[in-house]
RNA sequence: GCCGCCGUGGCGGAAUGGUAGACGCCACAGACUUAAAAUCUGUUGAUCUCACGGUCGUGCCGGUUCGAGUCCGGCCGGCGGCACCA
């Protein structure tokens, strides 16, 4: 920037109370147990969601959540709540270790220093956070309780007449034995095929599995015994309770549609003596059941197969377990299948149907068999016809749609005591029959699969477990935290052989006992840290009753029908991120908070009342940001280039927070521009000095017009932050400062007040210039101003006049005009009446102060 | 294919069913300056007109309404998610 631009000179001022504010805690937020705590004061909790610690640093996204909440949290704590506005960092995870084994250096030390720069990066912006909370989900403490947590889930089966998650203790009072408590844990341990990374060396959860495909890592399908945490007992829960929340209804969507519910029937089909359930939610469409289908993985078809078959089926399971390695979706375009020379029964009618095993049947899904009605299904109909299967109609179409292929609702036919009932009677009369008789029963399938747990990396919690005698044991609470031993090699072998499995001393107990060597995923650590935020430095539980009461209590409204308060069974009051994390880390958190308020832990069903996504900022060329297209903005070079004050301002004056949008680096000139405007209204330079501008004057306003702007200021700043809209509060206090800019003199009383609805967007620059307008308090130890309905009134309005709704003229009119002196000024109107020549008036449409709209034809 | 979000000037974007384009950027002009930068003041949707003023205009087609960017129905285009889930 040239020297002859005079800008304001953020330079030597944004460190400064930078520094103020962390010498003298300006923003520490005093909880239960503190001595300046005070339980009357409302609450007020805003999240973040916590980053993770990259080499790369921040980038221009996080300022944009960041800066919203900042705002939020300054604005919430002038109204006098108790504000927490927490940060930490998201510390464990796959990119440190994977930086480790290329450099050599120890995570925990890149680590370190990774936060050391996001830190100093952070305070950079002058975000209001309360330092003495911050959290890293590597530190031994939250380790701690993390492992603790785990233990909780390990702990604890899913009851299913109640519907939540209780100690195994009760199950062993009623004298069930280790191996059937095993067996319904909600961390436990299987043996199932699991998505394995071999360059990783890891497996990955099903939800990850594409974000890391994405960067050039092979998975593969294997069978390999991991950890898994039982979420699938959940599924309806998840669902039903995101109700209660105040959510964008996108984001509750992917979460339905990931868990994928479905309602219908399992139909037991006996294959030559063996019982093969299938599932369907077409229970009415059975009559039309003309073969079936098993999953070629399935157990039963090796002891269905014909001898005859047995050769093609043998070399059909081999080419599916082959291709699975690759992707699925381009290989299946075309069905393909084998006929295992085996009939099945439809119990309906006691038809012989030929039972095919084919990979569009998935294993993982169901029952891993279905009844394939070719008539009224797609992926049967396509089949059928490819391998000459018959296909039965069995629903009329209401219209005159063909029935080939007709996979809506329709009427029962050919279906013997169906006939006639329209799909969602004869689904009910079908199920019935088959319950009656034994040969099925109502059910609800989930896609939800359970989540698995266990990595084999080094960089992660390690398990709190320990194996003796083929069973493993959770180790005593007082041993916790569990911290990983010290390593010189993390390479991954290539094998699922965990990287702790290396330590072998660390792994070997004197009692003959071995640890569990696989670690925990990175989702572990960001499952509960919002809770822990609450009370960091609790070294007897991971919050205590006190802190987890206060900090979900519902705040007292002071603004009533605000955005920002919603009746709760959330904790955090509001919760901004990015949307990534939809079917993540959004529902993992879900689950863990549901399984300790089952427990008793916390007391409200839910992490996250209101959540918000910000929008994705795109590059100046309009094409997301990434190194390789070479336009990334790195927040550092615009904090030296702009302020601190400059890069907020501009992320919030962008758009609206929600919406994509695309980076200017004119728009930043744009904002700086302002925020030097407001400088020159109370600061003059001359001849290298600065002072207090003549301009500046501690007067009453006398200025009605000027009075009204800056009252609507104050109005239409906090009604829109309230909303999160705010670039148009930035927009308005643009006019306000305009109005200043034009105005002879300039009120001091009137400009703090344009001061303090600025401070929580650029707290630098208003600190500033109100520190040297003489005040010794600063604006964030103010509150919020509150505007004077008396000076928004205007005593004349603009009065539009329409004919057939088309503006023809307008002109000022008393506020209080009524339809008379209205229509008189609106017909003394030369325009109006020309625009009337000719024509009958039918109609006239008044809205006062604002429309006289003439009907006319 | 299914689900969700979004289409407004040269650009980012404003508009409780009531003056479309607030605010900012860009551009142009004027003031200040020896000059430039910075700053301040204007103009700035398209089009016709010397002008007054008119006409058109919120992806497209239709509907509701005195009045539609906004509500309803049907398309088209872009972005994101899921994807043989029975």
């Amino acid at each position: 920037m040239s020297d002859s631009r005079k800008p304001f000179p953020f330079r030597d001022f944004e460190p400064q109370w930078q520094s103020r504010w962390e010498n003298e805690k300006t923003f520490r937020t005093p909880g239960p147990g503190d001595a300046d705590f005070d339980a009357k004061k409302p609450k007020y909790y805003v999240l973040d969601m916590f980053p993770y610690p990259s080499g790369a640093g921040l980038h221009v996204g996080h300022p944009e959540g960041y800066t919203a909440t900042d705002i939020i949290g300054r604005y919430k704590r002038m109204n006098g709540f108790n504000v927490l506005h927490p940060m930490g960092y998201d510390s464990f995870g796959l990119p440190a270790e994977q930086y480790a084994i290329k450099t050599g250096q120890h995570p925990a030390i890149t680590t370190a220093a990774n936060i050391e720069n996001f830190r100093r990066q952070l305070k950079s912006l002058g975000f209001a956070y309360d330092w003495d909370r911050e959290i890293a989900t590597t530190d031994p403490e939250y380790v701690r309780w993390t492992q603790w947590i785990f233990l909780q889930l390990y702990g604890s089966y899913f009851d299913e007449t109640e519907g939540k998650a209780k100690p195994v203790a009760e199950l062993e009072a009623k004298g069930w034995t280790r191996d059937q408590i095993d067996e319904v844990r909600l961390a436990f341990v299987a043996n199932t095929p699991v998505w394995w990374s071999p360059d990783l060396g890891t497996v990955l959860a099903n939800e990850e599995v594409e974000e890391w495909k994405s960067k050039g890592h092979t998975v593969e399908r294997r069978p390999l015994r991991q950890w898994m945490l039982r979420i699938t007992k959940y599924s309806q829960r998840l669902i039903d309770e995101l109700d209660s929340l105040d959510w964008p209804d996108g984001i509750k969507m992917l979460q339905k549609n990931w868990i994928g519910r479905s309602e219908g029937a399992e139909v037991n089909f006996d294959v030559q003596g063996h019982t093969v359930t299938v599932f369907t939610t077409r229970p009415d469409t059975l009559f039309g059941a003309t073969y079936m289908v098993i999953a070629p993985e399935h157990p039963f078809v090796s002891e269905i197969t014909t001898a005859e078959q047995q050769a093609a089926v043998t070399a059909y399971q081999k080419a599916c377990s082959s291709k699975s390695d690759m992707d699925r979706g381009d290989l299946n375009k075309d069905k393909s299948g084998v006929f295992t020379g085996a009939f099945a029964t439809n119990p309906v009618n006691g038809a012989q149907i030929p039972v095919w095993i084919a990979d569009y049947v998935m294993m993982g899904y169901g029952t891993g068999a279905i009844m394939a009605v070719p008539a009224h299904d797609e992926r049967d109909h396509e089949f059928a016809l490819r391998f000459s299967l018959p296909i039965q109609q069995v629903v009329q179409p209401f219209d005159d749609s063909d029935w080939q292929g007709y996979t809506a609702h329709g009427t029962a036919v050919n279906s013997g005591f169906l006939d006639g009932l329209p799909t969602a009677e004869a689904k009910a009369k079908m199920i019935d029959w088959l319950e009656g008789k034994g040969l099925g029963q109502r059910r609800i399938q989930y896609k939800l699969r359970d989540w698995l747990f266990s990595r084999q990396r080094y960089w992660g919690e390690p398990f709190p477990i320990v194996w003796k005698d083929g069973h493993h044991h959770a180790i005593p609470e007082s041993e916790l935290p569990l911290l990983a031993p010290p390593l010189e090699d993390y390479k991954p072998s290539g094998t699922p052989e965990p990287i702790l499995s290396k330590a072998t001393d660390w792994i070997q107990l004197p009692d003959g006992s071995i640890r569990e060597t696989n670690t925990m995923p990175q989702w572990a650590g960001s499952c509960w840290y919002y809770l822990r935020y609450c009370d960091p430095k609790n070294t007897d539980r991971f919050i205590s009753h006190e802190a987890e009461d206060y900090w979900t209590s519902s705040p007292h409204s002071s603004t009533p029908h605000s955005a920002l308060e919603t009746p709760h069974s959330g904790m955090v009051d509001l919760y901004v991120g990015g949307t990534e994390h939809a079917v993540l880390h959004l529902l993992y958190a879900r689950f863990w908070h549901k399984v300790l308020f089952d427990l008793g832990h916390v007391r409200t069903p839910e992490p996250f009342q209101k959540l918000v996504n910000q929008g994705l900022i795109l590059g100046e060329d309009g094409q997301k940001m990434s190194k390789s297209r070479g336009n990334v903005v790195n927040p550092d070079d615009v904090v030296s280039e702009y302020g601190a004050d400059a890069l907020r301002l501009y992320e919030m004056f962008m758009g609206p927070l929600e919406q994509v949008k695309p980076w200017q680096m004119k728009g930043v000139e744009g904002v700086s521009r302002f925020l030097a405007r407001v400088w020159r209204l109370a600061i003059e330079e001359q001849d290298g000095e600065s002072k207090i501008s003549a301009k500046i004057q501690d007067v009453p306003c006398s200025d009605s017009t000027l009075l009204r702007t800056v009252h609507e200021t104050i109005k239409k700043v906090g009604e829109d932050i309230e909303k999160l809209n705010f670039n148009t509060a930035i927009s308005q206090m643009m006019i306000c400062t305009n109005a200043f800019t034009q105005a002879e003199v300039v009120p001091l009383k009137e400009f703090t007040q344009l001061l303090k609805v600025l401070n929580p967007f650029a707290p630098h620059l208003t600190e500033e210039i109100n520190a040297r307008l003489g005040s010794s308090t600063m604006l964030s130890e103010t509150e919020w101003p509150a505007y004077d309905p008396a000076a928004l009134i205007r005593n004349e309005v603009e009065l539009v006049v329409q004919v057939n709704g088309k503006l023809r003229d307008r002109f000022m009119i008393s506020k209080d005009a009524d339809e008379e002196a209205a229509k008189a000024a609106a017909f003394a109107s030369p325009k109006v009446n020309e625009h009337l020549e000719g024509k009958t008036i039918r109609k006239i449409v008044f809205i006062p102060g604002k429309i006289f709209n003439i009907v006319a034809n």
